[in-house]
DNA sequence: ATAAATTAAATTGTGTACAATTTAATTGTA
DNA sequence: TACAATTAAATTGTACACAATTTAATTTAT
Protein backbone atom coordinates (compact mmCIF):
# COMPACT_ATOMS: atom_id res chain seq x y z
CA UNK A 1 0.00 0.00 0.00
CA UNK A 2 2.92 2.54 0.55
CA UNK A 3 2.99 2.48 -3.59
CA UNK A 4 -0.02 4.14 -3.44
CA UNK A 5 -0.30 7.03 -6.14
CA UNK A 6 -3.14 10.00 -5.52
CA UNK A 7 -2.13 10.89 -8.86
CA UNK A 8 -3.06 7.84 -10.77
CA UNK A 9 -5.61 8.42 -13.23
CA UNK A 10 -7.71 5.87 -11.93
CA UNK A 11 -7.33 6.91 -8.17
CA UNK A 12 -9.69 9.97 -9.01
CA UNK A 13 -12.87 10.07 -8.39
CA UNK A 14 -13.73 13.58 -9.79
CA UNK A 15 -12.18 12.10 -13.08
CA UNK A 16 -15.29 9.85 -13.57
CA UNK A 17 -17.29 12.41 -12.72
CA UNK A 18 -16.26 14.42 -15.50
CA UNK A 19 -16.04 11.68 -18.00
CA UNK A 20 -19.15 10.07 -17.19
CA UNK A 21 -21.19 13.49 -16.83
CA UNK A 22 -20.09 14.52 -20.66
CA UNK A 23 -20.79 10.90 -22.05
CA UNK A 24 -24.38 10.95 -20.76
CA UNK A 25 -25.07 14.63 -21.75
CA UNK A 26 -23.25 13.07 -25.40
CA UNK A 27 -26.26 10.69 -25.49
CA UNK A 28 -28.92 13.39 -25.39
CA UNK A 29 -27.74 14.69 -28.61
CA UNK A 30 -29.86 12.97 -31.20
CA UNK A 31 -32.67 13.34 -28.98
CA UNK A 32 -32.45 17.31 -28.52
CA UNK A 33 -31.61 17.88 -32.00
CA UNK A 34 -35.34 16.51 -32.61
CA UNK A 35 -36.10 19.90 -30.98
CA UNK A 36 -33.39 22.19 -31.43
CA UNK A 37 -32.06 22.37 -28.28
CA UNK A 38 -28.63 21.46 -26.74
CA UNK A 39 -28.59 20.04 -23.58
CA UNK A 40 -27.82 23.36 -21.16
CA UNK A 41 -30.87 24.85 -23.09
CA UNK A 42 -33.12 21.74 -22.43
CA UNK A 43 -32.27 22.36 -18.43
CA UNK A 44 -33.05 26.02 -18.72
CA UNK A 45 -36.52 25.27 -20.40
CA UNK A 46 -36.82 22.47 -17.60
CA UNK A 47 -37.05 24.74 -15.22
CA UNK A 48 -39.35 27.48 -17.37
CA UNK A 49 -41.92 24.56 -17.85
CA UNK A 50 -42.29 24.24 -13.82
CA UNK A 51 -41.80 28.07 -13.22
CA UNK A 52 -43.18 29.52 -16.05
CA UNK A 53 -41.34 32.76 -15.07
CA UNK A 54 -37.98 33.52 -13.15
CA UNK A 55 -35.21 36.37 -13.06
CA UNK A 56 -32.00 35.41 -14.38
CA UNK A 57 -30.29 35.06 -11.32
CA UNK A 58 -32.59 32.82 -9.70
CA UNK A 59 -32.38 30.18 -12.69
CA UNK A 60 -28.80 30.46 -12.47
CA UNK A 61 -29.06 29.18 -8.90
CA UNK A 62 -31.27 26.14 -9.38
CA UNK A 63 -28.44 25.35 -12.77
CA UNK A 64 -25.73 26.38 -10.72
CA UNK A 65 -24.81 28.67 -13.98
CA UNK A 66 -23.98 32.52 -14.05
CA UNK A 67 -24.98 34.89 -16.07
CA UNK A 68 -21.92 34.69 -18.26
CA UNK A 69 -22.99 31.23 -19.18
CA UNK A 70 -27.19 32.29 -19.21
CA UNK A 71 -27.45 35.31 -21.17
CA UNK A 72 -26.03 34.35 -24.76
CA UNK A 73 -28.15 31.23 -23.75
CA UNK A 74 -31.53 33.08 -23.18
CA UNK A 75 -30.98 35.27 -25.74
CA UNK A 76 -30.77 32.27 -27.65
CA UNK A 77 -34.26 30.26 -26.70
CA UNK A 78 -35.77 33.74 -27.09
CA UNK A 79 -34.80 33.97 -30.79
CA UNK A 80 -36.01 30.45 -31.15
CA UNK A 81 -39.21 31.44 -29.77
CA UNK A 82 -39.60 29.58 -26.32
CA UNK A 83 -39.03 32.27 -23.83
CA UNK A 84 -39.39 36.12 -23.27
CA UNK A 85 -36.97 38.19 -21.89
CA UNK A 86 -37.71 41.60 -20.24
CA UNK A 87 -36.65 43.71 -17.47
CA UNK A 88 -38.83 44.03 -14.50
CA UNK A 89 -40.68 46.89 -13.43
CA UNK A 90 -40.24 46.86 -10.27
CA UNK A 91 -36.53 46.51 -10.00
CA UNK A 92 -34.98 47.46 -13.53
CA UNK A 93 -31.67 44.94 -12.39
CA UNK A 94 -33.80 42.51 -12.93
CA UNK A 95 -34.38 40.40 -16.37
CA UNK A 96 -37.90 38.33 -15.75
CA UNK A 97 -37.82 35.05 -18.41
CA UNK A 98 -40.99 33.98 -19.25
CA UNK A 99 -42.34 31.06 -21.37
CA UNK A 100 -44.25 31.36 -24.41
CA UNK A 101 -47.31 29.00 -25.73
CA UNK A 102 -44.53 27.60 -28.42
CA UNK A 103 -41.97 26.73 -25.21
CA UNK A 104 -44.79 25.50 -23.24
CA UNK A 105 -45.89 23.15 -26.74
CA UNK A 106 -42.16 21.81 -26.34
CA UNK A 107 -42.79 19.97 -23.02
CA UNK A 108 -44.92 17.63 -25.39
CA UNK A 109 -42.35 16.98 -27.62
CA UNK A 110 -39.89 16.59 -24.69
CA UNK A 111 -41.77 13.99 -22.59
CA UNK A 112 -40.34 10.89 -24.34
CA UNK A 113 -36.73 11.95 -23.62
CA UNK A 114 -36.23 11.10 -20.11
CA UNK A 115 -37.33 7.42 -20.22
CA UNK A 116 -34.91 6.96 -23.57
CA UNK A 117 -31.85 8.37 -21.64
CA UNK A 118 -33.13 5.54 -18.78
CA UNK A 119 -32.80 3.04 -21.05
CA UNK A 120 -29.34 3.92 -22.99
CA UNK A 121 -27.99 4.63 -19.36
CA UNK A 122 -29.21 1.45 -18.44
CA UNK A 123 -28.75 1.95 -14.39
CA UNK A 124 -30.36 -0.56 -11.86
CA UNK A 125 -32.80 0.89 -9.17
CA UNK A 126 -30.93 0.93 -6.61
CA UNK A 127 -27.23 2.23 -8.44
CA UNK A 128 -29.80 4.77 -9.45
CA UNK A 129 -31.17 6.11 -6.13
CA UNK A 130 -27.77 5.23 -4.33
CA UNK A 131 -26.01 7.68 -6.98
CA UNK A 132 -29.12 10.76 -7.13
CA UNK A 133 -28.48 10.46 -3.12
CA UNK A 134 -24.77 10.91 -3.27
CA UNK A 135 -24.76 13.35 -5.88
CA UNK A 136 -26.69 15.80 -4.36
CA UNK A 137 -25.26 14.93 -0.79
CA UNK A 138 -21.77 16.51 -2.63
CA UNK A 139 -23.49 19.20 -3.85
CA UNK A 140 -25.16 20.24 -0.18
CA UNK A 141 -21.48 19.76 0.94
CA UNK A 142 -19.96 22.03 -1.33
CA UNK B 1 -47.88 8.80 -8.18
CA UNK B 2 -49.60 9.59 -11.94
CA UNK B 3 -48.79 13.07 -11.62
CA UNK B 4 -45.34 12.35 -11.36
CA UNK B 5 -43.47 14.62 -13.89
CA UNK B 6 -40.36 13.26 -15.63
CA UNK B 7 -39.13 16.56 -17.13
CA UNK B 8 -38.70 18.13 -13.62
CA UNK B 9 -35.52 18.98 -12.85
CA UNK B 10 -35.32 17.19 -9.89
CA UNK B 11 -36.60 14.18 -11.38
CA UNK B 12 -33.65 14.34 -13.42
CA UNK B 13 -30.41 11.78 -12.80
CA UNK B 14 -28.01 13.49 -15.19
CA UNK B 15 -28.45 17.15 -14.17
CA UNK B 16 -26.92 16.95 -10.35
CA UNK B 17 -23.95 14.77 -12.41
CA UNK B 18 -23.60 17.73 -14.61
CA UNK B 19 -23.60 20.57 -11.82
CA UNK B 20 -21.42 18.15 -9.41
CA UNK B 21 -18.98 17.38 -12.11
CA UNK B 22 -18.97 21.18 -12.27
CA UNK B 23 -18.96 22.43 -9.19
CA UNK B 24 -16.04 19.81 -8.13
CA UNK B 25 -14.05 20.98 -11.06
CA UNK B 26 -14.27 24.33 -9.59
CA UNK B 27 -12.84 23.21 -6.29
CA UNK B 28 -9.75 22.37 -8.22
CA UNK B 29 -9.11 25.81 -9.51
CA UNK B 30 -7.40 27.68 -6.24
CA UNK B 31 -5.11 24.56 -6.42
CA UNK B 32 -4.55 24.17 -9.68
CA UNK B 33 -3.85 28.23 -10.55
CA UNK B 34 -0.70 27.45 -8.27
CA UNK B 35 1.18 24.97 -10.84
CA UNK B 36 -0.75 26.85 -13.84
CA UNK B 37 -2.54 23.94 -15.30
CA UNK B 38 -6.18 24.24 -16.05
CA UNK B 39 -8.49 20.75 -14.78
CA UNK B 40 -8.37 19.45 -18.45
CA UNK B 41 -4.46 20.18 -18.70
CA UNK B 42 -4.22 18.62 -15.51
CA UNK B 43 -6.07 15.08 -16.20
CA UNK B 44 -4.08 14.58 -19.20
CA UNK B 45 -0.30 15.60 -16.94
CA UNK B 46 -1.95 12.91 -14.85
CA UNK B 47 -1.47 9.89 -17.98
CA UNK B 48 1.73 11.58 -18.91
CA UNK B 49 3.04 10.94 -15.26
CA UNK B 50 1.78 7.39 -15.54
CA UNK B 51 2.49 6.86 -18.83
CA UNK B 52 5.85 9.14 -20.15
CA UNK B 53 4.98 8.41 -23.86
CA UNK B 54 0.96 8.03 -25.90
CA UNK B 55 0.00 9.29 -28.90
CA UNK B 56 -3.27 11.66 -29.48
CA UNK B 57 -5.86 8.78 -30.21
CA UNK B 58 -5.43 6.37 -26.77
CA UNK B 59 -4.88 9.45 -24.29
CA UNK B 60 -8.06 10.61 -25.98
CA UNK B 61 -9.73 7.12 -25.13
CA UNK B 62 -8.46 7.43 -21.87
CA UNK B 63 -9.75 10.73 -20.97
CA UNK B 64 -12.95 10.44 -23.53
CA UNK B 65 -11.60 13.56 -25.40
CA UNK B 66 -11.23 14.05 -28.99
CA UNK B 67 -8.60 15.52 -30.62
CA UNK B 68 -10.36 18.61 -31.32
CA UNK B 69 -9.61 19.32 -27.75
CA UNK B 70 -6.69 17.93 -27.24
CA UNK B 71 -4.68 19.93 -30.04
CA UNK B 72 -4.98 23.13 -28.70
CA UNK B 73 -4.28 21.69 -24.93
CA UNK B 74 -1.38 19.60 -25.99
CA UNK B 75 -0.02 22.86 -27.91
CA UNK B 76 -0.63 24.86 -24.55
CA UNK B 77 0.88 22.21 -22.41
CA UNK B 78 3.97 22.38 -24.88
CA UNK B 79 4.47 26.23 -24.89
CA UNK B 80 4.32 25.88 -21.07
CA UNK B 81 7.36 23.31 -21.40
CA UNK B 82 5.44 20.12 -19.59
CA UNK B 83 5.35 17.73 -22.63
CA UNK B 84 6.82 17.79 -25.87
CA UNK B 85 5.05 16.65 -29.52
CA UNK B 86 5.83 14.93 -32.08
CA UNK B 87 5.39 12.43 -34.94
CA UNK B 88 6.09 8.94 -35.08
CA UNK B 89 8.68 7.86 -37.14
CA UNK B 90 7.10 4.16 -37.94
CA UNK B 91 3.64 5.81 -38.90
CA UNK B 92 3.77 9.73 -39.51
CA UNK B 93 -0.45 10.18 -38.36
CA UNK B 94 0.69 9.51 -35.04
CA UNK B 95 1.40 12.35 -33.07
CA UNK B 96 3.33 10.94 -30.16
CA UNK B 97 3.34 13.41 -26.57
CA UNK B 98 5.93 12.84 -24.22
CA UNK B 99 6.57 14.10 -20.84
CA UNK B 100 9.93 16.29 -20.20
CA UNK B 101 12.05 17.10 -16.93
CA UNK B 102 9.92 19.84 -16.26
CA UNK B 103 6.87 17.72 -16.61
CA UNK B 104 8.08 15.16 -14.34
CA UNK B 105 9.12 17.84 -11.75
CA UNK B 106 5.38 19.38 -11.55
CA UNK B 107 3.82 16.17 -10.33
CA UNK B 108 5.71 16.43 -7.13
CA UNK B 109 3.89 20.09 -6.80
CA UNK B 110 0.78 18.35 -7.73
CA UNK B 111 1.02 15.86 -5.10
CA UNK B 112 -0.68 17.89 -2.35
CA UNK B 113 -3.90 18.49 -4.70
CA UNK B 114 -6.04 15.11 -4.62
CA UNK B 115 -6.04 15.44 -0.60
CA UNK B 116 -7.09 18.73 -0.44
CA UNK B 117 -10.17 18.17 -3.21
CA UNK B 118 -10.84 15.35 -1.01
CA UNK B 119 -11.07 17.79 2.37
CA UNK B 120 -13.97 19.95 0.79
CA UNK B 121 -15.82 17.37 -0.83
CA UNK B 122 -16.08 15.98 2.27
CA UNK B 123 -17.45 12.34 1.41
CA UNK B 124 -17.58 9.49 3.59
CA UNK B 125 -15.94 6.37 2.55
CA UNK B 126 -18.28 4.40 1.56
CA UNK B 127 -20.13 7.12 -0.57
CA UNK B 128 -17.09 7.70 -2.34
CA UNK B 129 -16.78 4.05 -3.08
CA UNK B 130 -20.15 3.56 -4.04
CA UNK B 131 -19.91 6.83 -6.38
CA UNK B 132 -17.00 5.76 -7.83
CA UNK B 133 -18.45 2.01 -8.61
CA UNK B 134 -21.64 3.26 -10.15
CA UNK B 135 -19.81 5.73 -12.36
CA UNK B 136 -17.47 3.32 -14.14
CA UNK B 137 -20.47 1.31 -14.14
CA UNK B 138 -22.32 3.76 -16.54
CA UNK B 139 -19.04 4.12 -18.57
CA UNK B 140 -18.43 0.68 -19.12
CA UNK B 141 -22.33 0.21 -20.12
CA UNK B 142 -22.54 3.24 -21.98
C1' DA C 1 1.49 -1.72 -57.99
C1' DT C 2 -2.19 1.40 -57.47
C1' DA C 3 -6.71 3.23 -56.54
C1' DA C 4 -10.09 3.04 -52.87
C1' DA C 5 -10.85 2.74 -48.10
C1' DT C 6 -9.34 3.64 -43.62
C1' DT C 7 -7.03 5.99 -40.02
C1' DA C 8 -5.04 9.90 -37.03
C1' DA C 9 -4.64 14.74 -36.29
C1' DA C 10 -5.77 19.10 -37.30
C1' DT C 11 -9.09 22.49 -38.47
C1' DT C 12 -13.54 24.90 -38.44
C1' DG C 13 -17.57 26.52 -36.35
C1' DT C 14 -20.91 26.65 -32.60
C1' DG C 15 -22.05 26.64 -27.85
C1' DT C 16 -21.06 26.55 -23.47
C1' DA C 17 -18.37 27.55 -18.74
C1' DC C 18 -16.47 30.75 -15.93
C1' DA C 19 -13.39 34.42 -13.94
C1' DA C 20 -13.11 39.19 -14.03
C1' DT C 21 -14.77 43.54 -15.25
C1' DT C 22 -18.29 46.89 -16.50
C1' DT C 23 -22.77 49.07 -16.46
C1' DA C 24 -26.85 50.43 -14.52
C1' DA C 25 -30.24 50.28 -10.87
C1' DT C 26 -31.24 50.15 -6.08
C1' DT C 27 -30.30 50.37 -1.15
C1' DG C 28 -28.12 51.71 3.09
C1' DT C 29 -26.09 55.27 5.66
C1' DA C 30 -23.73 59.44 7.21
C1' DT D 1 -30.80 63.80 0.74
C1' DA D 2 -26.33 62.71 -1.43
C1' DC D 3 -23.16 59.22 -1.97
C1' DA D 4 -20.98 54.95 -1.03
C1' DA D 5 -21.97 50.14 -1.15
C1' DT D 6 -24.44 46.52 -3.06
C1' DT D 7 -26.80 43.99 -6.49
C1' DA D 8 -28.15 41.94 -11.20
C1' DA D 9 -27.01 41.43 -15.97
C1' DA D 10 -24.17 42.02 -19.51
C1' DT D 11 -19.66 42.00 -21.45
C1' DT D 12 -14.90 40.43 -22.23
C1' DG D 13 -11.50 37.07 -22.70
C1' DT D 14 -9.82 32.37 -22.22
C1' DA D 15 -10.43 27.50 -22.49
C1' DC D 16 -12.71 23.80 -23.31
C1' DA D 17 -16.18 20.25 -25.78
C1' DC D 18 -17.64 18.32 -29.74
C1' DA D 19 -19.75 17.59 -34.42
C1' DA D 20 -18.28 17.83 -38.97
C1' DT D 21 -14.87 18.43 -42.34
C1' DT D 22 -10.20 18.40 -44.16
C1' DT D 23 -5.52 16.80 -44.77
C1' DA D 24 -2.11 13.54 -44.97
C1' DA D 25 -0.37 8.90 -44.17
C1' DT D 26 -1.11 4.07 -44.33
C1' DT D 27 -3.64 -0.22 -45.49
C1' DT D 28 -6.51 -3.05 -48.17
C1' DA D 29 -8.27 -5.01 -52.15
C1' DT D 30 -8.11 -5.52 -56.87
Amino acid sequence: MENFDCLKLENQLCFPLYATSREVIKRYKPFLDEIDLTYTQYIAMMVLWEEKEINVKTLGEKLFLDSGTLTPLLKKLESKGYIERKRSCSDERNLIVSITKDGILLKEKAKIIPSKIGKCINLNEEDAKNLYEILYKILKNI
